[in-house]
RNA sequence: GCCCAGGUGGCGGAAUUGGUAGACGCGCACGACUCAAACUCGUGUUCCCCUGGAGUGCGGGUUCGAUUCCCGCCCUGGGCACCA
């Protein structure tokens, strides 16, 4: 006691308020979850504001200080709405289905239900040390059947909805029956895959099964018979945004094309609807570029090949380029597509076969790596030209995709880079149609340039044959104006068991869904978290797997972004147990205001949430189509990866200024290990790992120097930074701030710890404010400190730049810092803006300034603009664009009198030398320019 | 290859509509306080051939004036890619 009080009183300043951020962070968070300072109303008068995160997956790794940097930036905006009046719906929750926690399972026995708990509770300390304004009553984990029973309930939605395209939005599936029994498919503008034809007449003949199997090509929730990405490894398909450079995005194995039956879901019949929902989004460029892209419109036509040996049928063709149709000289079909082995003539066979073999055993990488080698078949048979009647010549190569158009392409080798390489390979005729290239060198790709040898079309540019040749061939019947998108419709189950459980049953082979009473249909127990001997997935293993009415289940799960795309819709109501959330609920919250999240997303997540979104609107279910009005995507923290040098071959370590006098390895070694300096703890990283026991270093008591670099930051490259270690050190509000400085939200920046003295030193000069308290008025300059502050904040907030209002508040505590005295009610507006950044340290400074409430709802200071108007001006002075010395004058002194006093300033005669002024320029409040010459 | 974003001191970055380039912070240097250390405070810090000159990736242009606008190029990061 005696020890402490001489400690204290040895303090060369004694301070009335000792900035000591661990016991702030825990007495606020304690205040606030005491209270459910931060619960959002319903109902409410006041007007509302939705700030949601994308929610994260609960690894085991837990958190480090890049994760938290987007929560902290929406935790600001909520807490900054507060302030402004409006009632605000901040939730956070949990992405809990997913393939680590059943990739754990699968090696340890343990319930993936376990591990994902346990991930959460880690998650939800490290979240709680960091203060955020979350309202934990609305919390959702994915995997808790009181959600997924809604999930489940999306999907019997879908099943029972078609998007008509003449109407352009989903409608049950009642209406298509009817138009079926009226009259049969004539007629019928559904999104569809493959080829439904039915008559009303046999429709009206049709038992339970055809009618199934019709509507089947129609519902949003389909089965089908599809290549499909399957991962061998990971023993389930994949959906395209899943694959990444021909391998899974979770564990990077191999994924191989393979047709299955599956589940999957049309976004494709929204592929227009989402490209054009963009435009009104306040997204990112690069982001709605990304999805653009992805959606991947093109323009063109569909053109019909007579087949001379198949007169039934004919090849059908997709095309951006109907103009170039006369310089066709050959066709490709794909290795899969169903004609080929009809069209492959009997001497042709052998060859055939073996190409199509040879293409299903490439993987989807190789493909990819191999873009360059050139391969294919004849087939032998040929196809009519629609115009000239010519003889086409038709062959099969892997350069031609079957999952996108037709599977079956028209080669114009004059005009089309792959077909020339093809072309050339092959020894095969070419014919130019577009004048302005050189064959002997290349194709003539660009779609300018004017036709020849084209018949009806010579003379005419590009654009304008296009048109022509269109018309034409919808004219002749021959095919029809088309739009081709390269969006692909999502595959939705998975071989997997930790997911939601489909909510269909099979009666007699013929899916239907689970009536609603049977929701939700609960993830069962199984012995292990495998495949069945016979290949079924996990669900097989269940010892009863059927509905109610004795029925076989399905046995495949729901994938990982199913309960993402709805998710913001239940924090409206999380625990409706009626509908996914009540009708009044979802009209008050509307629309997120603002979503932050990763960039990462934006063809997965953020595309199915918008698909999702704007089938719930069409079918009247929510009020809106657009789920997130505005979107931000936080940049990356990276990590400064060490380095040390190892001396290749042997167990030497030397300095890194040292290490070019030698043959080196680099290798990473961890960041706690090294310190400010870059110097290696010697000790340490002999204990740090067994291969490091032995370790020699030269100079042998060092100093070792590290290499520093900068690196994504992660586990492998031993540059992980865990914003618990800095809560624990400097307190939640430094750690806040210190991720808001280092740089604008969106952009990618590193961590570097050594700049946190900053903040720390920022907050405590903030705390020692407190000592020029009084209770009387506030003096002019404080005020005009104030209010300099208030108007940059409230713009910054505006803008998300968290940067510039981070060292506008640095300059404000620096200026009323060389004042003697600071009003109470100064003091009082500043923690008002202090709070949505350090909140705690707000809450204390205002706790002591005599309030007994949370400052959570405090206000946000009023802005006089009045106190924002200087009674001087400074004038720069230039001399041709040159800055060389500064005037002042009265506030408002017209431009003619600041003309008058810079011509007659003592220093401009020196500037201006024997040269004349040919001007002056007088930009008021800004600047002085004076030509010379 | 096509598309998008970006390039400013030793470092992170600032400059809101074309008007003082380098705010704020880190680091560094010097000084004060201290028995000492930490903390804290103060001063300086774009570069150079320093009464001046150059300078926002490079080269041009528009302008009284350009980090900001226009044209051409280079580099970095991201997206798409035998998509017909």
């Amino acid at each position: 006691m005696l020890k402490a009080l001489l400690n204290l009183t040895s303090r060369r300043t004694f301070a009335l308020m000792e900035y000591r951020p661990a016991e702030l962070d825990a007495k606020w968070q304690h205040y606030w979850r005491e209270k459910q300072t931060f619960s959002a109303d319903f109902p409410s008068d006041k007007p509302k504001f939705y700030v949601l995160d994308m929610f994260p997956y609960p690894s085991g790794a837990g958190l480090h200080v890049g994760h938290p940097l987007g929560y902290i930036a929406s935790d600001i905006v909520a807490r900054f709405k507060r302030h402004q009046g409006f009632n605000v719906l901040h939730p956070m929750g949990y992405d809990a289905f997913g393939l680590p926690a059943e990739q754990y399972a699968i090696q340890t026995g343990q319930h993936p239900e376990r591990t994902t708990e346990k991930n959460i509770e880690r998650y939800r300390e490290q979240l709680d040390r960091i203060g955020f304004s979350f309202d934990w009553s609305r919390e959702v984990r994915t995997c808790r059947s009181d959600y997924y029973h809604w999930t489940q309930w999306i999907f019997i939605q879908l099943f029972h909805s078609w998007f008509n395209e003449e109407s352009q939005k989903a409608e049950p599936i009642s209406t298509l029956e009817e138009q079926l029994a009226a009259h049969g498919t004539a007629g019928v503008r559904g999104s569809h895959h493959g080829e439904p034809l039915c008559s009303a007449s046999d429709w009206a003949a049709f038992g339970p099964g055809e009618r199934e199997a019709l509507l089947q090509h129609y519902r949003l929730a389909f089965r089908s018979e599809s290549v499909v990405n399957w991962c061998p490894a990971l023993g389930t398909v994949l959906a395209n945004d899943e694959v990444i450079d021909g391998r899974s995005e979770r564990g990077g194995h191999p994924v191989v094309q393979k047709p299955m039956l599956q589940w999957s879901l049309r976004i494709s019949a929204y592929a227009e609807r989402l490209l054009i929902g963009l435009d009104g989004l306040d997204w990112s460029d690069s982001i709605k570029e990304t999805q653009r892209n992805w959606i991947g419109r093109s323009q063109g036509a569909r053109v019909r090949f007579e087949l001379p040996d198949l007169p039934e049928t004919s090849l059908e063709i997709f095309t951006t380029r109907p103009d170039t149709l006369y310089g066709v000289t050959f066709m490709v079909v794909a290795p899969e597509h169903p004609f080929l082995d009809a069209l492959t003539t009997q001497d042709q066979k052998s060859e055939v076969t073996a190409y199509q073999e040879m293409a299903s055993r490439r993987s989807e990488r190789e493909r990819q790596a191999d873009t360059k080698s050139i391969s294919g078949a004849f087939t032998g048979s040929y196809a009519r030209h629609p115009f000239s009647g010519a003889l086409i010549p038709i062959w099969t190569s892997d350069y031609v995709l079957m999952g996108y158009g037709t599977g079956a392409i028209m080669a114009v080798p004059a005009h089309d880079s792959r077909d020339y390489a093809f072309a050339r390979h092959f020894d095969l005729p070419m014919v130019e149609v577009v004048g302005g290239g050189d064959l002997q060198v290349s194709s003539h790709d660009a779609k300018e340039g004017q036709l020849i040898n084209s018949d009806f079309l010579n003379g005419l540019d590009v654009k304008d044959a296009i048109d022509r040749a269109i018309q034409e061939v919808e004219s002749r019947g021959l095919g029809e104006r088309r739009i081709q998108y390269r969006l692909r419709d999502a595959v939705f189950g998975r071989q997997r068991y930790w997911g939601e459980p489909i909510p269909v049953h099979y009666r007699n082979g013929i899916p239907e869904t689970l009536p609603e009473s049977e929701l939700p249909l609960i993830l069962p127990v199984v012995d292990a978290y495998l495949p069945t001997e016979d290949g079924e997935p996990p669900l097989a293993r269940a010892a009863t797997w059927e509905s109610r009415e004795g029925l076989p289940l399905e046995t495949t799960t729901m994938p990982g972004w199913a309960a993402s795309s709805w998710y913001f819709l239940r924090y409206m109501d999380p625990k409706n147990d009626q509908s996914f959330a009540r009708r009044e609920a979802l009209d008050y919250w509307g629309q997120v205001d603002l979503y932050v999240g990763g960039s990462e997303h934006g063809t997965g997540h953020l595309l199915y949430a918008r698909f999702w979104g704007q089938f719930l609107f069409d079918r009247g279910l929510i009020p809106f189509a657009e789920p997130f009005q505005k979107l931000v995507n936080q940049g990356m923290i990276q990590g400064l990866s060490a380095f040390v040098h190892r001396v290749e071959g042997s167990q030497t370590y030397v300095s890194a200024e040292a290490a070019d006098q030698h043959a080196c390895q680099a290798i990473h070694v961890d960041v706690s290990l090294v310190n400010e300096k870059d110097e290696l703890n010697l000790d340490a990283f002999r204990q740090w790992m067994p291969a490091y026991a032995q370790a020699e270093f030269d100079p042998p008591q060092g100093p070792i120097k590290v290499r520093r670099e900068v690196e994504k930051m992660s586990k492998t490259k031993h540059n992980v930074i865990n914003p618990d270690s800095i809560c624990e050190l400097h307190g939640a509000d430094a750690l806040r701030l210190y991720e808001m400085f280092l740089g604008p939200l969106e952009q990618s920046k590193p961590w570097d710890t050594n700049g946190l003295s900053g903040v720390t030193g920022f907050l405590r000069k903030v705390s020692r404010l407190m000592d020029k308290r009084h209770a009387g008025a506030a003096s002019k300059e404080e005020l005009k400190t104030l209010h300099k502050l208030i108007d940059k904040i409230q713009r910054d907030m505006e803008s998300l730049s968290f940067n510039t209002s981070v060292s506008a508040m640095m300059i404000a505590v620096n200026e009323w810092g060389a004042m003697s005295h600071l009003a109470d009610q100064t003091l009082a507006d500043f923690a008002v803006l202090l709070s949505p950044s350090a909140p705690h340290l707000a809450e204390e400074l205002w706790n002591q300034l005599g309030h007994s409430e949370s400052i959570a709802y405090a206000p946000f200071p009023v802005l006089d603009p009045a106190l924002l108007i200087e009674d001087h001006q400074q004038y720069p002075v230039q001399f041709n664009g040159k800055t060389r010395f500064m005037v002042e004058v009265p506030q408002g002194t017209p431009a003619a009198e600041v003309e008058a006093l810079v011509r007659g300033h003592e220093k401009t005669a020196g500037y201006v030398e024997d040269k004349q002024i040919r001007k002056v320029i007088v930009v008021p409040g800004r600047i002085v320019n004076v030509v010379i010459g």
